[in-house]
DNA sequence: AATAACTGTTGTGGTGTACAACAATGGAAT
DNA sequence: ATTCCATTGTTGTACACCACAACAGTTATT
């Protein structure tokens, strides 16, 4: 320690960061997602592609574009992502019917069985960082109260 | 509509991301961050930027990598924060006393002004956003619980 | 005096994300 | 049928963000 007269870590004024919801939200957030990001990289993928199996396992059948709209994010995103899940073998495109423009993209019985291996693990990992909570109410109010600012 | 088979955008199962805290607290935080990254940029700044403002005003003469560390990102990312700060003239570097390593960063008169209107803008930002809970203690609890998942 | 630790800085790479453009296709209007 | 517009997947680009390694200058430790 060199300077007598700079602030020690542990002592600093967050200010208004403090009780600020935003402020609080991110860092919750990155917190969240730092070790939900560990968790996905020992699965092989990304956070981003573990919501994509989620939506196309539970709606068989979706068009690229309409995956990245209930994600909330670019339809271009989307290519390389159904790229990397295809090369694994986890989902397939299929020629839509009654569109020559689009794909149908649909799990594999491989993706299926990785899907619920994984999603047990993503659930362990929430029911864990949920002991931080003081109950099974206090989570769902804070879902209802993180649905109500999105 | 092309697909008779294609699922409509509006009844898509999000499946476990319905109730996952992480999805919740990721959309949430996305929502609440494009908004206050538009406010932000009204003012000429980042949010990242902001919250560098919010730390050297509560705490000033702290270090970079001080600063950095309060907010929980790397020093490296520190040097073009203060940089533009300081084209901005909001605030400065100023040798630090007993180490000539480190600068000590202080508010500059401008800088003060400038915080403090923006502060204003921000918290009436928050203040609109939590028009979406139903209670001032609703807000304590949110902001409470996710401190505990930080 | 020597060695390790720390500071600001630069560079680099990875990641995510938004946007524009394109060809192919579909739908609607006339 | 033909024309016009919208949509799909795709590519490219650009930007922001962030972590990590390396470096010279400085300080602390031994």
């Amino acid at each position: 320690m060199a300077q007598t007269d700079t602030i020690n870590d542990t002592d600093i004024d967050f200010g208004m960061l403090e009780e600020s919801v935003g402020y609080r939200l991110r860092r919750a957030q990155m917190n969240f997602f730092a070790k939900f990001s560990e968790l996905c990289s020992d699965l092989g993928i990304s956070p981003g592609l573990f919501s994509v199996l989620v939506i196309v396992e539970k709606n068989p059948g979706l068009t690229q574009t309409a995956v990245a709209q209930a994600l909330g994010n670019d339809r271009s995103a989307m290519v390389a992502a159904v790229d990397k899940l295809e090369n694994m073998k986890l989902i397939e495109r299929r020629p839509a019917k009654n569109d020559r423009r689009s794909y149908a993209l649909f799990m594999t019985k491989y993706g299926q069985e990785f899907f619920e291996m994984s999603s047990r693990k993503v659930r362990d990992y929430e029911n864990t960082m949920m002991a931080r909570l003081h109950s099974d109410h206090e989570k769902d109010q804070l879902v209802d109260m993180l649905k109500r600012l999105s």
